[in-house]
DNA sequence: GAATCTATCTTTAGCCC
DNA sequence: GGGGCTAAAGATAGATT
């Protein structure tokens, strides 16, 4: 309530709102929140890992649709592989794709781009995993214990469970955007290098 | 500055310390410092989710070995589903997988650990995307967007380096391990479960 | 060891440039 | 798009129970 610290007319903002998570309304508001946020995650991240001495990757999509991964050089790599990725490839780890509302070709287009995406993801985490996979191998030997011995209950914790909640709610309503879905858009990729 | 809130003899703390990032050498403090960190890492992850509508997943490995995926519910699933390997298996997403320092039987067990690590990270990766797939093939669809143009400039900014030189130096001090490791120890699994 | 508390440090929403 | 600022909200190290 005092003055404003420097001679402009600036004024004074209250810092922010009570903090209420929720979906960002306003489209400008949510990229910038996000741009924030990230660095913030980011940040976080690296310190879990250098405090702990640990191996944690992270792989985030943006509102806009762009994919980014945290947790190791290898990042930079593997974007650049699955970036020139054209159209209509069909390799992929799992390979066990259940093909669910497959009705045009229109949605065919789209569903490429669901499976183009899962194939990225994998890929991230596989190259991740590679290269963290030195470390962790000679760590357990040497401490001389194994790492297998996940805890479910751990996971499935008051943590868990907050979020769980969150992601019902995000599918469900993705159904009823699915319900809605225009019979054909397809909307293919303006970015052919090469 | 004032008197301890309550009329015990509670010495009063600091709070805490500066803040240094870097690791930790006692090993409890770790430990309780991973598991406030680690609450913290998933608050921020569901937040960063619920505000943006972005997807994120996450995979971390404790200081114990025990590794936790965060940002889906199907977390649970794939933990199920990697526990339980015994031991020797070969199927792998990638499955090329530089074997470097093969030279005994004790060491290939340490191998098919590292190995194992890969194949569930992959898994849980592959998992969270089937799911998350969904929304956004819908979410992506509706906005006429396409998510394909990945930007390795906002990766490798100035967050990335920082994180990139503490995995150097990790990756570093794995080598050195790596040279003065115990011809034969080798742990076998005790969860045998079926 | 987990839960709690508190003091302190850190993140970040709102504005500005 | 980015960077800076301020102040409120949030995260958390240390101690205690």
């Amino acid at each position: 309530m005092v003055a404003p610290p420097r001679g402009t007319g600036r004024k004074k903002s209250q810092g922010r709102k009570p903090t209420e998570v929720a979906l960002i309304k306003d489209r400008a508001r949510l990229m910038v929140t996000f741009s924030k946020r990230k660095s913030g995650f980011l940040k976080k991240t690296s310190e879990l890992s250098l405090l702990c001495g640990v191996d944690v990757a992270a792989i985030i999509f943006s509102p806009t649709g762009k994919p980014s991964a945290f947790g190791d050089s290898s990042v930079d790599h593997v974007l650049r592989l699955y970036v020139p990725l054209p159209a209509g490839d069909e390799d992929g780890p799992g390979s066990g794709f259940p093909d669910d509302a497959t009705d045009g070709d229109e949605r065919g287009a789209v569903e490429a781009t669901a499976r183009r995406k899962e194939v990225a993801m994998a890929r991230v985490a596989e190259e991740e995993a590679r290269m963290s996979a030195v470390g962790e191998k000679v760590l357990r030997a040497a401490a001389g214990r194994v790492w297998w011995e996940a805890d479910v209950e751990a996971l499935g914790a008051e943590e868990l469970h907050e979020f769980a909640r969150a992601l019902r709610r995000l599918r469900d309503n993705v159904r009823r955007h699915a319900d809605k879905l225009p019979p054909a858009h397809a909307s293919q990729p303006t970015t052919q290098l090469q």
